[in-house]
DNA sequence: CTGAAAGCGCTTACAG
DNA sequence: CTGAAAGCGCTTACAG
């Protein structure tokens, strides 16, 4: 029987030495080379031996004693609003893929959009001594990245993006224009924006996009028709409420940045007895898993989560090579459903 | 400006020792002893003048190096289903806010359930030197968990239970029973349940608890009222479809194990002409957010989710210390909205 | 091709 | 009360 992986004793390169009969320093370069060939690090004959044992003993090195020794943990530390947001939990999957592919382990910590969170979730990360960080709630105003620039700690972006800083996000300007196409197509003349949250660059830029393709169709849309809000459903019924009770003949179409959002927004049209699709047209944003199979399907934008979530792996590693990397936008692609054809 | 956290050249217990010209071990004894006084570790006023030293310079011990010298990682390995489960997301909420407390970092992986998945992640954790798992996708006839045990792992099992090991969990046959006596009460008799995976002890004890309660109550309920099915939405459209196709005057009621698997029956419902609440009743699990925002608010089992999720740490964290735990089920609750009232 | 040594940053008996 | 040493499990020049 194999004795596989931690048992009561773990295995060290030690044991596999003096089982051998050779010295320590020659099994780890062994481990080291390449796995075809020793290169170098010891003959064929050795190195096969050694590769057997180790396979044998189920060796796994140490990570705390090779990252002592090498100053790299192989950790990466991702900071999310919430992992309870599904757009963020599936970027995460996407993270946790690339990163296990590379041999990175991750920790994930939510901050809850609060900068103190930020702040303290970051230093925990730190204190952990990962060596990268990816973060997916930077807000527009944000201090901490200037000061983790300032302190050398290698970050990218994910999901939301700042000027200035390397991020892997969805394209939300082109999202937002996507959704003026296909509701201005559609006839609509009177719409509403339920916004999101004015800090976070997937809220302004979906906004943008929409009105200034809006705009540029012909249409009107004035301040008042956008309403900024939180991501929920909480927030998205709240909103939809008060373009209901302030716009007097009430938009016959409404684009929530956010598939929850939207959902909040179609009940509290519901309650105003309206019908979604054939009264108002909704569109949301993201695509996630409920979208398709609500009672009146929602229209929205896909975005590629998990490959924004593999992306950021990726940028991140490139920083930690010390490349310097541009930001990347990945497309979107809207799915047009019930409540809104 | 003092140069707190990882910056540069990140600061020892070397350089504080260097710069107060006393021995490094004595900084460690001071830095170790009870935060008040220095407890038998150092004369008060060097232990002072260490804390302060060590507060102005931002020392913050190295993780691998304590780890590799304590061979304890303050590591915590936290396997479940997927992230993109809200209920997962959220129990893993409460494992972070628990684990912090206790000066433990989690890692999370998604098994997308399937066991040879959970057994690589668990693998990779261990290789990660975790100092203990928290196991939240257990299957009832799992062989993982036979084999954890057996190499002295230390576990809990979260969301899920299976017998003999410990576990945090909603008292789910608890919350099956007062569905069953809420439809019944509400005049239900012909009722169906969606009742999940076969394979989890939720699904199972939420579907025994409805039925065992339903015929004690004088009603009448077959295997053929029994649909298993996915979690997920789309797997409560297929199941409530096939519920409607293959009884012939459909069921007043159903009971769906999991929010999701709801909002699907909610969606097959509406494609058959039936208006939930008023042709049929549907009550879902986990009272996620969603639940009370949908346009037809949806009926739906409180489970205490964040709790489970704390009680899981602290759960693990007794294991650690060597002692026996016994298994602990969380008192769920019935919220009654428009979907069944 | 292989061995021996030094050292990553800590903690912990052991002296004195 | 404090110092000095050993060692956790690795990696990496440096010799030979």
């Amino acid at each position: 029987m194999d004795d596989t992986g931690a048992g009561d004793r773990t295995v060290t390169l030690k044991d596999l030495a003096n089982e051998l009969g050779i010295h320590p320093s020659t099994v780890s370069r062994v481990l080291h080379s390449g796995s075809d060939v020793a290169r170098g690090a010891a003959s064929v004959e050795t190195a096969e031996r050694v590769r057997d044992l180790a396979r044998k003993r189920g060796y796994s090195p140490d990570p705390q004693a090779t990252g002592l020794r090498t100053r790299r943990t192989q950790l990466l530390g991702v900071i999310v609003p919430r992992l309870s947001d599904l757009v963020l939990a599936i970027m995460y999957e996407g993270i946790e893929e690339a990163a296990a592919e590379l041999g990175y382990s991750t920790f994930v910590m939510n901050s809850q959009d609060d900068p103190d969170e930020q702040r303290r979730k970051a230093d925990i990360m730190l204190a952990r001594r990962v060596d990268g960080l990816i973060i997916g709630d930077a807000h527009l105003d944000s201090n901490l990245l200037p000061d983790l620039t300032a302190r050398k700690v290698p970050f990218v972006l994910m999901n939301r993006r700042v000027h200035g800083y390397p991020s892997a996000t969805c394209d939300d300007t082109l999202g937002g224009q996507l959704v003026a196409d296909h509701l201005w197509s559609q006839g609509h003349r009177k719409v509403s924006v339920i916004a999101g949250e004015p800090y976070a660059s997937t809220a302004v830029d979906r906004t943008a996009g929409f009105i200034e393709r809006w705009r540029s169709l012909g249409g009107n849309i004035s301040d008042n028709d956008v309403v900024w809000s939180r991501f929920d459903t909480a927030g998205g019924r709240e909103a939809a409420e008060s373009i209901l009770t302030r716009s007097k003949p009430h938009p016959t179409a409404l684009f929530a940045v956010n598939d929850f959002a939207a959902i909040g927004a179609m009940g509290a049209l519901r309650s105003h007895g309206l019908t979604v699709g054939r009264d108002v047209a909704v569109v949301g944003f993201n695509d996630t898993s409920l979208a398709a199979e609500l009672p009146i399907p929602l229209s929205s934008v896909r975005s590629p989560m998990l490959d924004i979530g593999r992306a950021a792996v990726k940028l991140v590693q490139r920083v930690l090579r010390g490349e310097r990397v541009e930001p990347e936008m990945l497309k979107p692609m809207l799915c047009i459903r019930e409540s809104s054809a």
